[in-house]
DNA sequence: TATAATTAGTTAGAGCTCAAACTAAATTCA
DNA sequence: TGAATTTAGTTTGAGCTCTAACTAATTATA
């Protein structure tokens, strides 16, 4: 079996950890990981737009549209468009919201996070920065680890 | 912000990238990363069952019938139940499914696996282990990293 | 042997996720 | 100003994933 096999491998057992906990979480708490994690962003940045949540937490404007339509209607969360740019959305927490988000635990295991702080600080970081190494070596839009080419591309393309 | 948290959002965001690359394959081949580890598997693996094939790429029975619900009228893989024992059902690939194997790329991102063979041999290892401690970290299932407390927890649970 | 418990697989129901197509609005530039 | 482009957000369509409930079959046990 090839390193990077082995690799994919235990990235599926987390992805599958992950979506195991939020399913858990819901039947908790009545939010799933990402419902708390668009909540928690929405309420730590103040007066924001779909697009904003999405780019803090890595994921599509469609996909965030979907978790509102969610939350909206149980009253978690409210949707004004702007009246200076009106394609804009701007996102706040109601105190219904805010009472979920107290209530609920972290949206990671938290038996992973009490192990996670047993390790010593270093530890920490080291783990932390492999992930992020893996995250950069992932992302194609990552010009910092295929430099020159990819420039080369991208001008050649904005003179079509 | 805290640690782990960073350690989530690196989280996401090789999930998407894992999510995307396997939409872009689809569109390229017609084959999503799950279905084609799914349709390997079953060719490694001769004569096998429904729940080997979950176990071996970490995904619950269901989420392997409803992919097989989708190679098999696309006659990559056959279905056939037991004799022996009526509830087991055998998975074969058929021709069409090797030729569609055999075309298709690594079921992980082609640029991850360049710059990762780039990597020192020690590097490699290192990424790996970092990987499988994160994923046994998340498993709740996994003894071997929280012992005696929860072996107690578990004697308790047994005696009501 | 007959009932109970387990096992293999499927179905139902719900949420997450994305790309692509679409709507509406704002901005650019000719 | 008016057409072309860009931007924000939503809708559509499809696949992945899980748990829980279910069916059918096998194994254990009383």
């Amino acid at each position: 079996m090839k390193k990077y096999e082995e690799l994919l491998v235990s990235l599926r057992k987390v992805i599958r950890a992950i979506d195991i906990y939020s399913k858990k979480l819901n039947k908790d708490t009545g939010l799933t990981s990402p419902q708390l994690l668009v909540l928690q962003q929405i309420a730590i940045q103040k007066d924001v737009m779909v697009k904003d949540i999405a780019k803090s937490i890595n994921l599509s404007s469609a996909t965030v549209t979907t978790i509102l339509d969610r939350l909206e209607p149980r009253g978690l969360v409210t949707r004004q468009r702007s009246t200076i740019d009106k394609r804009k959305v701007g996102l706040h927490v109601t105190p219904a919201g805010f009472a979920a988000i107290n209530g609920a635990p972290t949206p990671l295991q938290d038996h992973f996070i009490r192990r996670f702080d047993c390790l010593e600080p270093w530890e920490q970081t080291q783990l932390v920065a492999t992930m992020q190494r893996i995250a950069s070596m992932m992302d194609a839009q990552d010009i910092e680890a295929a430099p020159l080419l990819e420039l080369d591309t991208l001008k050649s393309l904005s003179n079509k």
